[in-house]
DNA sequence: CGGCGTTTTGAGAGAGCTCAACATCGGTGG
DNA sequence: CCACCGATGTTGAGCTCTCTCAAAACGCCG
């Protein structure tokens, strides 16, 4: 969900960039909470670290996506940002944010209803993973991604980017596409994955 | 998140129960978005139907989660909602909802940091999942819920919920746990787990 | 053309799942 | 009070499936 689609030009407008190389820390845990983040490219780890010394690691954002949203309603960040890789982020100011949401009521709706469009989809990816066998998970994830013709599906980036949404190795998805596609239960274009028209269970 | 630190009285008060049994449907894909849900006792599964006539699960919520966050953003459900087991819900209608978030700006923010709250939460769980090793990924678990001194997990319901909650069955939780107290890792006592102080890796 | 990332197929091993049996615990009722 | 029952907790053994490692074809871009 892009960042235009829920946020107001004039909080857009605070928007500051920043170069981050791989390894190169954004904010840390404890840090006041001074903004939000857009990573247009490149990709960032949200991490703790245990009194163990270890590093555990409860996200990877990649381009596309939005982090520290919660820290709009905490004074401090709860963990630390880095950089897995060279990286690209677009801060967006706390302030200026809260503002626009203050001054404009169906700002304020608009990431409400961002946020929980999102919530929803993490609960679908998180139920796809219950599912233990890579032919059903991969049917589960076209099936919930069909486009409006219920037949094609299109996914954004390669079939590797699938794989690792799908939690599968890239060797087992497509080994169990070729399998699907010689079980005629799908064919697949340049790009895109067709269903076949056909009950099964 | 319990719904009452989120969601003011006086929208609380338009709550209505609702006994389910299982197989019975709360809401159809389609319906008008009346209002949102808590689970009180029993399951709901959110579900859509393919053409084919196969139910894809979206999301299984247990006692104590709420659905249909996103209604109050939408005119109408995307989704199937159906008792999995006999089950009390409790609903809170959307206009009541959105007319308490209007009048205070307070509870529309609070509204808002339960859902980033639940986004990172998911996404945590999500990352989780990425790991393969079940060893590894109980190691995961234990750190991101270690209590406040930082080394005492206490887990909500049964071991068996945690083993769903970690995408293992229990016989692979059990034994993993069995195995990390005999290597000395983390001790176990009524209902908790506690971690042994020391460096890994 | 050369290099890099994606896509594809092969073979083998290991980890977790499945099925099974049993122990344990809390609650229920005779 | 004890027997019974269901759910949780625990351990064993075998098997399947995916992961891992490897190699090669393919497509794209400089």
């Amino acid at each position: 969900m892009p960042v235009k689609e829920w946020l107001p030009a004039i909080a857009r407008a605070s928007a500051v960039d920043r170069k981050l190389e791989a390894g190169e820390m954004l904010f840390r845990l404890g840090d006041k909470a001074a903004a939000l983040y857009e990573i247009v490219a490149g990709r960032v780890r949200l991490s703790r670290v245990d009194r163990a010394g270890n590093e555990i690691i409860l996200y990877v954002a990649g381009a596309g996506e939005t982090i520290a949203e919660a820290s709009l309603f905490s004074a401090t960040y709860h963990c630390d940002a880095v950089a897995s890789s060279d990286s690209l982020v677009r801060g967006y100011s706390k302030s200026a944010v809260l503002a626009a949401f203050e001054k404009d009521p169906k700002a304020a709706q608009a990431f409400g209803a961002m946020l929980a469009r999102q919530v929803m989809s993490l609960r679908t990816r998180l139920e796809q993973r219950n599912i233990r066998s890579a032919r059903e998970r991969i049917r589960h994830y076209l099936a919930v991604n069909v486009g409006a013709d219920g037949r094609t599906v299109a996914p954004a980036g390669t079939l590797k980017d699938v794989a690792a949404e799908l939690g599968l190795t890239h060797e087992a998805l497509y080994r169990t596409l070729a399998a699907l596609e010689r079980a005629g239960e799908i064919k697949r274009g340049a790009g895109k994955i067709v269903l076949a028209r056909r009950a099964r269970i």
